[in-house]
DNA sequence: AATTTTCTGTACTCACTAGTAAATAACCCC
DNA sequence: GGGGTTATTTACTAGTGAGTACAGAAAATT
């Protein structure tokens, strides 16, 4: 009756830790991307054998899958709580410096596993390619629709484009996911990020 | 003693152009990352069988060299010509809507192969990443040097941090590839690389 | 025309890929 | 403690990955 992470009463009981199994999976998508990720890989980072992989996740794309919902669920993440900051400044503040910090943190893979998981890839990632760009969308959507409101409660001027004040936050979030990847350190992305808020439209 | 795609005198001719196949390959590894790119995808779109690939571009690494060479080198680029504007809000406003522009083309994968050829990789991809890394960063000190240039001249102020103003435009043109490749439009392009540019210091 | 040189096509090697069958081990309930 | 159920282990399959050996073909040179 208990659907999350339900270890069933019956029968023989799972010898790994499915979280930390998935953490462990996540971080060689994040490294190396779903085609660069073979399945040795995943099954020697997550300490344990084919079968019990695909008896516990299904297969390479619904591991992968699990893993990038586990990871936009992150309790270290920053998507959520810049959403919540009070103004449409603070959010897109929050959200930048939150990125720069985040992904050159270097106790765990650099970068962001949505924008490398998948970006050019074989056919047979096409549909991880192609959920991790809907994701990315989703998310600008999301930025977009708090911007909308902070417009509407007076907090940003009538005549800004929403959408492109959004897709650019996600256009310099996603530069700092390459740059991060490549190697930039956190003082690097930060001034990065305070040069692009510099573009923000203030009210005050 | 012709060094560029010389064809031996003697001998069988080669049946293909050389430059034709690598653009070829090139599109592949733009649209499919190394990792993503089998020999198979890569013969058949080149039209030639693995012995002649092997014969006359070395192995997959090298075909893969070759083709980011041949795309740096590529006519219709914008970076080049974006170094060459008079004046270092020039070199920016170039550079970010040329990106824009070229990145979005429908002629031919979206994005950029210098990220998504292998931005998070397998270890037999290891070295290309490399590559792409330094190639990537020395773009980037070639744009910090012009605006140091800029500086020198009086066309930059003073206090300007020239790494980061370079990094900033850096990091602003690698997110466009990445929406780019996630199929955002030109104009949508266009109007994050102008919202961008607000963030550039100008004298006048 | 014979020789040399280089390229092309077929057929191959061997390692590794994702995924699975079957036997065994560990647990709960009765 | 036995029966039912589920997980783990080992060993496997079928396909594909990159790379190559070899025989035949097309040109220049002699």
């Amino acid at each position: 009756m208990n659907a999350v992470s339900c270890t069933a009463a019956v029968g023989r009981p799972r010898a790994f830790d499915m979280q930390i199994a998935l953490e462990r999976a996540l971080e060689v998508f994040w490294a190396k991307g779903y085609d660069g990720a073979s399945l040795s890989d995943l099954t020697s980072a997550m300490g344990i054998n084919k079968p019990s992989l695909y008896s516990a996740f299904g297969n390479k794309e619904q591991l992968f899958l699990k893993s990038i919902e586990f990871y936009e669920n992150r309790p270290c993440g920053f998507f959520k709580p810049a959403l919540a900051q009070p103004t449409a400044y603070e959010v897109a503040e929050y959200m930048l410096l939150g990125a720069a910090k985040n992904m050159s943190d270097p106790s765990h893979p650099q970068g962001c596993v949505m924008v490398q998981g998948a970006l050019a890839c074989s056919e047979a990632a096409a549909g991880v390619k192609e959920e991790l760009t809907k994701c990315r969308q989703q998310n600008e959507e999301q930025v977009r629709d708090r911007f909308q409101l902070a417009k509407e409660q007076g907090d940003l001027a009538k005549d800004i484009d929403v959408g492109t004040l959004a897709r650019f936050i996600s256009t310099v979030i996603q530069g700092i996911a390459i740059q991060a990847s490549s190697g930039a350190t956190e003082d690097q992305l930060v001034d990065v990020a305070k040069l692009a808020l510099t573009s923000f439209p203030r009210n005050s």
